[in-house]
DNA sequence: ACATTGACCTGAG
DNA sequence: GCTCAGGCCAATG
């Protein structure tokens, strides 16, 4: 995750494939939700396919600031937590 | 050892 | 756009 570039969007089922295991995507989220609040990795970047951020009671209010790290680097993000998954989508190389 | 629970994905209607 | 069903795999009770 720490390649991916600012103002630049990767979806979970990215990042596993890209690790090398298919369909790991739920082992992406548990990795993210034991991860320290401040952390020098970009985990805000990770959305779920769907282009909007995953809303959960078990992540009191990280999910909030996620959005707004993602205003902050130019991203548009509308209450709902969608954003423009298509035009900010990273391809990894 | 079994059952449930997730910051999820994909495909078929 | 939407829902539904099936799959995934680590952690937890």
């Amino acid at each position: 995750m720490a390649q991916i570039p600012p103002g630049q969007l990767a979806t979970y089922g990215q990042i596993a494939e890209l690790i090398g295991v298919w369909g790991a995507a739920r082992q992406v989220g548990w990795a993210l939700r034991r991860l320290p609040l401040p952390s020098p990795i970009p985990w805000h970047r990770v959305v779920n396919a769907r282009g909007q951020i995953s809303f959960t009671p078990s992540r009191e209010g990280s999910d909030w600031i996620q959005r707004e790290l993602l205003l902050a680097e130019g991203i548009p993000v509308d209450a709902a937590g969608r954003l423009p998954l298509a035009r900010h989508r990273w391809q990894p190389r």
